[in-house]
DNA sequence: AAACGTAAGTGCGCTAACGTACAGATGGCA
DNA sequence: TGCCATCTGTACGTTAGCGCACTTACGTTT
């Protein structure tokens, strides 16, 4: 859990339309607060709401054979959950559950869809940001297929505290293993090297960046990679 | 490569439409041949056509570390490349190479918008598609990450039977490799099994389907999901 | 202070897949 | 007919990660 007061944080989505859209825009939008566990959406169950995380952020979740399963993206205020419901479908591509505690704007399925009508750069962006999604989830297929346990869990912590806004933040090695799909031995391995090279520390659940310099070069290349793609679509 | 002559396969996403919406589109197309090897896309560079395919099919691979592949979609005659345009970004996501010689449909990226534009039946369609591509993405990367060489290589072997219409067709060892993410000695001892139990055979690059049902079920399960994925939004 | 639940570390044998190298087999072409 | 490129099979040691079981450490609760 992000443990920044998220005053001042926004959502990148939202900040990057003109005054007048954005307004339009948080009329219809309701201020909540995303807890750390809860589920949002459940795959090929309807989608009611639409999240725009300021503070908070959430993992993609997909599933295999009923037990395996793998983050395929991480949603934090430079993004949304429930864009797909600009393609015309109403059900969730994936489980989706708060990985970081934090503020949200969320607005009704329907008045996401009416709103987005009538604000034709929100659609341009939200096009965007689909594409961006896309890609990130091809990076996810290869990154996961040739990269270490070591370099993929750098990579996350990452792309976590850049969503955290935080060098400090909850996660246990259990919850690791869930989120890259390995087992929890298998991070507990990855950590404590990364531990011993003094690039992070953890204790009990709360880990804490010291390197981030160092963790970019003890992470895979696709964290610049993921970021690059952001930045050129959007950004 | 398919060995039917495809003269009454048409395109699913264009068939899908009314008469008149599919002339117009019709108009603004070339009939063209995919040939075996071509390389259609590089990742990042600009598109300049879209195509349907409708007896060939085509591969996208992503890269990593400038020498690791890995297939993340397969395009045929119930698909289109390109589909991406319609998200406001004109650079190709994928490398894509045709994978199975034959027929296709195509048209410029300026048309293409320009029609899309006018049809709010192929918009609908095509967003529903990229919904699907979306899932199957995520699909893959679960797949990849946890079953085994045999598996994918069956489930592999169905997803092209069913684009090449053909229980027939050409495809080298080293191939499957590079699509697959493995050794090419990997796929040879994965064949030699799916061989034995007489479920394919093959001969320098030629590859027959022997046995479906035998082969769905040597597959892991992600065959029938991806195909149910497609089903439910599109079908 | 004791007790319990959760988090993290260790050990051990196992296996799928890896990298590399080489040896047949096949088929087109000179 | 013989050559050569291509395709497939085999063999070897290596390794990252697996499954499982057990231990240690920590912290909250009573």
């Amino acid at each position: 859990m992000a443990t920044t007061q998220a005053t001042q944080i926004t959502n990148r989505l939202l900040d990057a339309l003109t005054f007048k859209d954005r307004e339009q825009l948080l009329v219809n939008c309701e201020s909540i607060e995303l807890v750390f566990g809860e589920v949002l959406y459940r795959a090929n169950e309807p989608v009611s709401h639409v999240y725009f995380p300021t503070g908070g952020f959430i993992s993609l979740v997909t599933s295999v054979d009923s037990s395996a399963n793998l983050e395929v993206g991480l949603v934090g205020n430079e993004g949304m959950l429930g864009v797909t419901l600009m393609l015309g479908v109403d059900v969730a591509p994936f489980y989706s559950l708060v990985q970081g505690g934090g503020s949200a704007l969320r607005m009704t399925a329907s008045s996401f869809l009416y709103e987005l009508e009538k604000i034709p750069a929100l659609q341009l962006e939200l096009k965007r940001y689909l594409y961006v999604s896309m890609r990130q989830f091809a990076q996810i297929a290869a990154c996961t297929r040739y990269h270490l346990v070591e370099a993929r869990l750098a990579r996350w912590l990452l792309m976590t505290q850049d969503r955290a806004h935080s060098d400090h933040f909850h996660v246990t090695h259990v919850f690791l293993a869930y989120i890259l799909g390995v087992r929890r031995v298998g991070i507990t391995k990855a950590a404590n090297s990364l531990l011993k090279k003094k690039l992070i520390s953890y204790k009990r659940g709360d880990i804490t960046i010291l390197d981030r310099v160092g963790l970019e070069a003890a992470s895979c290349e696709c964290y610049r990679v993921d970021k690059g793609i952001y930045e050129r679509s959007l950004g």
